[in-house]
DNA sequence: AACTATTTATAAGA
DNA sequence: TTCTTATAAATAGTT
């Protein structure tokens, strides 16, 4: 941001990064200190150097109380999901095609984690990346139709809620 | 920082606080999300607004993932001691992430397997989008590791292959 | 959601 | 690391 804009990739020089490293970390942490105090919000940031060495900050309360707290919070949005209705798309084809993904995924963290030297070759992470890339595709599909039927679900609804208002102030 | 400072306290007009809250809410994310990008670090940022909305971001692996390493990291350290080195090498961790990783597949899978008619939010695609982005940056960065390593070797080779034609034609 | 006048953050250099 | 300074970014107040 200063004497020339950067690329946005892993700064080489090792010398530029670690200053890098030291003046983008206190902003960050500038920052969310300033955006707890100003919005009263909760925040918690941990950093890991890539050398390892941690950095955190935790406004309001302790790290441990905030890591409660997100536990708490994301088990509560998983399992037993709100009462769904939709499912116009995908019947048990689509499932056992993601079975057989997971398959793909699993094997190949047993390559991974098998032998310590025994890495995965060219060829298998290829494939595994093909895999990916169309576990992607599905998910964002998904998400698309998820957000089409909800834009369809508002339209419907604003007549009424114009309705309504007309009602109101005649 | 535009059009006049602000004091450094709690936003009392509510409408004002919430814009800023999203302005810099945005602004510290994307801040952390170039520090780990420049510096190669990993980092987590956990956001509670002050109504308990909440707003997360971890760069490389999952957030879980990155709770585990904390917590590795901040047993037996002195209280109020800061910024410990970590164990020297994750040969392991990076299998645990791993495993870690397949386990929220197979979760994701059961959601979307679990009740014919059981579909998935669209905050819990969103999850499974970033989690499978995740991999194939691992993905990638294995990949460029091998081909690097294949470069160096053809490398070495070529001097040898270059003798062997020089003889051939003479 | 956009638009800018300003304030901040920060890259490069010392 | 720290300081300086020219510039890039972020953003407060406004439209």
């Amino acid at each position: 941001m200063a004497r020339g804009k950067i690329q946005m990739k892993k700064i080489e020089n090792p010398v530029h990064r670690q200053v890098t490293f030291c003046k983008r970390r206190a902003g960050l942490l500038k920052k969310a200190k300033e955006l707890s105090v100003l919005c009263d919000a909760e925040i918690g940031v941990v950093i890991f150097s890539a050398h390892g060495k941690l950095y955190e900050l935790a406004t309001k309360g302790t790290m441990q109380g905030l890591i409660d707290k997100y536990g708490k919070t994301c088990r509560g949005r998983a399992p037993a999901e709100q009462a769904k209705e939709k499912e116009p798309l995908d019947p048990k084809d689509e499932i056992s095609n993601l079975k057989q993904e997971i398959e793909v995924l699993q094997k190949s963290l047993r390559y991974m984690s098998g032998g310590g030297a025994g890495t995965m070759t060219l060829d298998e992470l290829d494939v595994l990346e093909k895999h990916l890339e169309t576990w992607i595709y599905h998910i964002r599909s998904a998400k698309m139709d998820i957000m089409f039927q909800e834009i369809q679900l508002l339209k419907n609804k604003v007549p009424r809620i114009y309705l309504s208002f007309q009602i109101l102030i005649r």
